[in-house]
DNA sequence: GTTTGACTTCGAGTGCGCTCGAAGTTCTAT
DNA sequence: ATAGAACTTCGAGCGCACTCGAAGTCAAAC
């Protein structure tokens, strides 16, 4: 059962992915896409189960502040298809080893705060 | 000894916290200095500790993503004076909030990336 | 078959946080 | 005293990632 694919207009890709239309369409323009979206009814996007897992994927990139243009570069490889493994999992050690150092300037970032904020709750305290 | 408040000049300031003379002269005219900063021999800036104190704790900020305008706030508060401390206080805790989930969202992301990079380093294996 | 609303492309605009350059002034070292 | 570096203000420019509006086309529901 179920064995015809399922495809998405672009609102129903947006409410998957959390992100809006206008943001789809600029990712595909600016050639974020594996492959370009398929148009059913000559002109309508059709989005398909992969594309949807590719944004998704795609969006934990931006999440860890990936550049669109870095992003870019990953697509072109994964395009080249099996002979650019090592070069894509080489791209994402690396973004990997940014991310690490990320997380560990907030957590330092954060543990300032919080020293601060118990001054302030020591401070009301006695107030 | 060492009664005397040692200053500094802003490329020495730019040097203590890491940031361009370019950005300390925006921060300060933006209206994120405590204070006014000094003038020594009527025009150049002279940085005491406590500004550089200050400026390291709003690089904080920053780094956590807290925009300008909040940190504009955040600095009319403590210009308020004492009366001010528990909205300080309630503000950081609000911001403290964000950074939590921010830190949350990027350990998911990056989780996913992992998934991505254990399925290449497989791959790159029987290769 | 017509209406309603979702879709299309295109290019321009926005917001944020810097970043830079120009043109002039002041400090420091000799 | 003077050269050269470091400083000053001011306003404009930039880079990134969207975000939006206009004007037109298409399609699903009745």
């Amino acid at each position: 059962m179920e064995t015809l694919e399922h495809t998405f207009s672009i609102s129903e890709a947006a409410e998957r992915t959390g992100l809006t239309t206008h943001t789809l369409r600029y990712y595909e323009r600016t050639g974020l896409m594996l492959t370009p979206v398929d148009r059913a009814s000559s002109t309508h996007r059709r989005f398909t189960e992969q594309d949807i897992t590719w944004v998704s994927f795609l969006t934990k990139l931006r999440a860890t502040s990936m550049p669109i243009a870095r992003i870019r570069e990953y697509v072109e490889l994964v395009r080249e298809g099996d002979e650019s493994t090592a070069s894509r999992l080489e791209l994402l050690l690396r973004h990997r080893i940014t991310v690490v150092a990320q997380l560990a300037d907030m957590q330092r970032s954060l543990t300032a705060i919080d020293v601060k904020i118990a001054i302030y709750e020591e401070k009301v305290a006695h107030a």
